[in-house]
DNA sequence: CTGAAAGCGCTTACAG
DNA sequence: CTGAAAGCGCTTACAG
């Protein structure tokens, strides 16, 4: 079976063909004779053979190796949302032969030990969970390293990316709380300066257009993903004297801390306002009442990075992967 | 600066060394002379050099990658908890020139293609998450792969492990409640066929007697980690017409549980029923009222984990390690 | 379609 | 303390 390390000498010898043609089945070379393709497949079965990839790295210049590069000053990692990201990525790239390397990095700043890892070209690609950085990514592909993002870069960059249909959620969100007949809309944004807290607010600003309703300069209310955020935001709304009936809250989190501050100042959820988070976070169902939210395929978001990341490696230039939302009606709204 | 590849030659040429000189040097080989290290050293920094790890990797027989084996069937990566250990375990394992391989599969059965892979020696070590398959873990130990285990392995096996201290943590809970003035305590386990499940119902038994309390035949349910668990638990408690007063859940989601289903019971929390859940997770101070919880210390687990790691790399045999706890008082008890 | 041969960029006995 | 040389296990033009 197993035991000592098999090498190509001895599956050729079996074979009675040379390296070279061990080399081509093991690869896929359609060239090589039947006969002999499965003379080789015998003797790799036979004698229990597992490919040395790091020796097939060295030679051929490609290590099978990606990168997920994560930039752990936002502790980002503990989101639970990045984790299963990774976790369809790593499914994928497997299923594809290639491996991943899982970087957490306090900074991913061009001269950080991560850029000159990234840089000196041992891994075949790079996804990046974040785009702190433009100019490293920037660097990389310039060095002909496939990358590619998960979330929306800024505009203007080709940086190949997969991400949520955050703006089409968060118009499902606002709509939904307008079919429940709110009359009076607010939204908690997420952090402005990220792709998603945009995207969001300007789902949310577009579905109060469509509905010929209008936004009033208080209706809304900046948060940061916050639990606390979401707290202060109805607090302040409250003390602004912003008269309203429904809420859309960039995320469960900030939901959930805007039920917090609704429930002590006794407004019942859903009878005065109603409320719809984004994520379907665990959270979600396990608040009272449960939360109404937009569920997101996070795992199908990490598969489709890694789609990207193999499409790249071929050679190919693909696409932006936009992936939907649904909907998932509790009991807030 | 960078460029071109940078190789052996270029440098022993530049330092005026054998290429052996310069590896030697930049493995910190003490024989080298001074002078003759400081012209390696200059000639490295001026040519802006990196080490090819792949060409080392095959020269040398170890590949500096550890694989995190992560049994996703279970879809313990999608826990907040994993990744944070990850985190913990990247850190420390980059610190130490070292990467960190994620595996996550759906299965991790003797013959799945993660243990080929391990078998077939391309890591140095792996770091399990769950120990489903002592046969593996075996398997690869005798085959001089280093092995660690994040959680507490069955008894009698020699794995090397680092864990939470799960029995002292709910010791730490019971004892909060029971200080707080509970007279009837009662507990909701985790999954019980899990270390952590057990050693927390152990904890739960060893504060009641500690504190000359008895434990009546309904007052431990079998719960499993679940939102869904801990609610049931609390309408099978008041179904059985158990007399209770203090709640010790084993995880933050079953408290939660638990606490919904008293609130809809109109029972409130903490005045009729205290109640103390386990990690300190999001939710905890998201809920309401917050929760009282036991915290761990995540990513040093993943760090102890990658800690002792690098001990059995060295050839050591370190010792478990198991990392303290502390109660977080919010305001269920 | 196939083989001999060189090479990927390091490491490491071995000899001195 | 240092160098020449062999070797790690593959891949890939090159020639046929």
């Amino acid at each position: 079976m197993m035991g000592t390390k098999v090498t190509y000498a001895e599956i050729a010898a079996k074979a009675k063909v040379s390296e070279a043609t061990v080399s081509r089945v093991l690869n896929g070379d359609e060239r090589v004779k039947a006969d002999r393709a499965a003379r080789v497949q015998k003797a790799v079965s036979d004698l229990g053979y597992t490919k040395n990839r790091i020796a097939a790295a060295l030679a051929s210049g490609r290590s099978g190796l990606i990168a997920i590069v994560i930039d752990d000053d936002l502790t980002l990692f503990s989101d639970p949302f990045w984790a299963r990201v990774s976790t369809g990525v790593s499914r994928v790239l497997m299923e594809n032969d290639l491996q991943t390397l899982l970087m957490v990095s306090p900074v991913t700043s061009i001269d950080s030990p991560v850029s000159h890892y990234l840089q000196a070209g041992e891994v075949d690609g790079a996804i990046f969970f974040q785009v702190h950085n433009e100019e490293l990514v920037k660097k990389l592909r310039a060095q002909k390293m496939s990358v590619v993002v998960a979330g929306t870069p800024a505009t203007g960059t080709k940086i190949t990316y997969a991400d949520t249909d955050n703006f089409g959620g968060a118009v499902l969100a606002t709509r939904h709380l307008i079919e429940k007949g709110c009359k009076h809309l607010v939204t908690i944004t997420g952090d402005i300066d990220a792709s998603a807290g945009r995207q969001r607010l300007d789902g949310f600003k577009k579905a109060i257009a469509e509905a010929n309703l209008t936004i009033a300069k208080n209706n809304v209310h900046f948060g940061d993903f916050t639990f606390e955020s979401g707290r202060a935001a109805v607090a302040q709304l409250i003390k602004n004297k912003v008269k309203f009936d429904g809420i859309f809250a960039a995320n469960d989190l900030m939901a959930l801390g805007a039920i917090a501050e609704l429930r002590e100042r006794e407004i019942s959820v859903p009878e005065h306002v109603k409320i719809v988070g984004f994520d379907d976070s665990v959270m979600a169902q396990a608040s009272v009442p449960p939360l109404t939210t937009i569920q997101q395929d996070i795992e199908g978001l990490g598969a489709a990075v890694a789609e990207l990341m193999i499409a790249k490696l071929k050679g190919e230039t693909p696409t932006p992967r936009i992936l939907s939302t649904i909907l998932i009606e509790r009991e807030t709204a």
